[in-house]
DNA sequence: AGCACA
């Protein structure tokens, strides 16, 4: 009996009934939040087109990654609304660039100009196209380096720094409810880049700081996360 | 409700 409407696995996910009222770009960067805990996501897509507004696309590096997540994430309520999530009907472009069998779509031009064969000729001889997929996000194992300051002692309350001064007190409150004991997320209007989680006890925001240490909201910024000073 | 790759 295959649910999720009659579509095989796929290593995307189509995730509608989002929130239309919200940017494309933190739409983009939540749900990469969301659901890095799955694995590995290699591209999110986001249209705000009149056919495409409130749907998003995921794309995973593992098929696994993608059943879990239609599975766990389920009507989870995001931005006030519980989301519908299948596999995508289709393969995403950038799992086939990551194949290499990606052919762009042609629609309108057909034109078959020669420099454009050239220029994929050159591509070839010029070295790998480098179909390595991103390595960015995910909770990372690596530690921080102390940077010289003393680590303040255990506490429930953790300080996060090191975040792209777009990031919203949802976008981490998807990332740290996930572990036990999560109470809330503060940030300061005047100090962009940082924020207060708090936990019930500090053996639970020590998990949750140890998992997400490093985590990579955007390739150039790994949280870092420390105990609060008392 | 709506399956694309701005």
């Amino acid at each position: 009996m295959m649910l999720s409407g009659d579509i095989p696995p796929n290593q995307s996910i189509y995730v509608k009934n989002l929130n239309e009222k919200v940017k494309k770009e933190e739409l983009k960067r939540s749900l990469y939040s969301l659901f890095s805990q799955f694995g590995r996501i290699l591209d999110v897509v986001a249209l705000k087109t009149p056919k495409l507004r409130g749907q998003a696309w995921i794309c995973f590096s593992e098929i696994t990654a993608a059943s879990n997540a239609v599975r766990q994430m389920q009507n989870f309520p995001f931005y006030d609304k519980p989301i519908r999530i299948q596999y995508a009907k289709t393969k995403s472009d950038c799992i086939a660039k990551a194949e290499g069998t990606f052919v762009p779509k042609e629609k309108k031009k057909k034109q078959e100009d020669k420099a454009d064969k050239k220029r994929r000729t050159e591509e070839q001889t010029a070295g790998p196209a480098n179909g390595t997929p991103q390595t960015n996000g995910g909770p990372t194992t690596t530690h921080r380096k102390a940077g010289g300051q003393e680590a303040a002692a255990p506490n429930s309350i953790l300080f996060v720094q090191n975040l792209p001064h777009e990031t919203t007190s949802i976008m981490l409150q998807m990332l740290f409810q996930q572990y036990p004991g999560f109470k809330e997320v503060r940030m300061i209007e005047a100090k962009p880049g940082i924020a207060f989680v708090e936990f019930e006890d500090e053996d639970q925001s020590t998990i949750a700081m140890q998992t997400l240490q490093g985590f990579k909201v955007t390739p150039q910024n790994p949280m870092e996360i420390s105990y609060a000073k008392k």
